[in-house]
DNA sequence: GCGACAG
DNA sequence: ATCTTGTCGC
């Protein structure tokens, strides 16, 4: 699986190729999907929420079989296929894929958004709310709401040591008693590191994450009652 | 052997 | 991710 990996990661592209903008986004002139997950015993409840110009467009969603248990590093070939049998039902095609899970902020290059955003040849992000690899630049504790730091690769990974992979990002940050963490953005296809982390400020939201991952995520808590849980 | 690890 | 009540703060 990790040979299968590094293949993923070499075709992916790390460079921006889209037919959007940021400001697009702001403008309700392209269309973000927000993906996430919820567990039902053995099924996985996956949910996508499309979104346009801040507005819920439409849902779509599928509760499938799980094959595979949760190893660090290997998410994608858990969650990918029932992610994907979700986007299936679409009947419109999303301009840019927003997921729960890494992006090129991974060992291989090969996280979730990467591995599901190159399966579609489409513009994908990995938004977390832990850092799974890599070196912040600076220190990530007691940012103030939209500073930024950029991850940069480590040893453990097979990026070029000092590579920019993706940001941290704090987004929300309420009091300066009791801190948040920031979210870790990071590429998953056709994007820069940079362009990556201004789609995700461009889809904003009252909370942490990004309006389309926030609605994801209560869309699947959502289905995960309506199944029984 | 030790550390470290998205959801 | 999931199991879970109350509780502190804006």
């Amino acid at each position: 699986m990790e040979a299968l990996q590094r293949e993923i990661a070499a075709a992916a592209v790390f460079e921006d190729a889209i037919d959007f903008t940021p400001d697009a986004i702001r403008d309700g002139e392209a269309l973000v999907a927000g993906i996430d997950q919820a567990f039902l015993g053995e099924r996985a409840v996956s949910a996508v929420v499309l979104v346009r110009g801040g507005e819920v467009v439409a849902r779509a969603h599928a509760i499938t079989p799980l094959s595979m248990p949760y190893v660090p590093g290997l998410l994608a070939f858990r969650e990918g296929e029932p992610i994907v049998a979700a986007l299936e039902t679409l009947d419109v095609e999303p301009d840019l894929l927003v997921f729960d899970g890494s992006g090129r902020i991974h060992y291989r290059e090969a996280g979730l958004a990467t591995h599901v955003g190159s399966c579609f040849d489409a513009p994908a992000i990995g938004v977390t709310k832990n850092l799974l690899c890599g070196r912040p630049r600076d220190p990530t504790d007691g940012l103030a709401e939209g500073d930024r730091v950029a991850i940069e690769a480590d040893d453990s990974m097979t990026a070029p040591d000092g590579t920019v992979v993706g940001y941290a990002y704090q987004s929300r940050q309420y009091s300066e008693s009791k801190r948040i963490n920031p979210v870790y953005v990071s590429s998953g296809h056709r994007l820069s590191a940079a362009t990556a982390l201004e789609c995700v400020i461009a889809c904003g939201g009252e909370y942490k994450l990004p309006r389309p991952t926030r609605l994801a995520d209560r869309y699947a808590d959502e289905l995960k009652r309506e199944h029984g849980g």
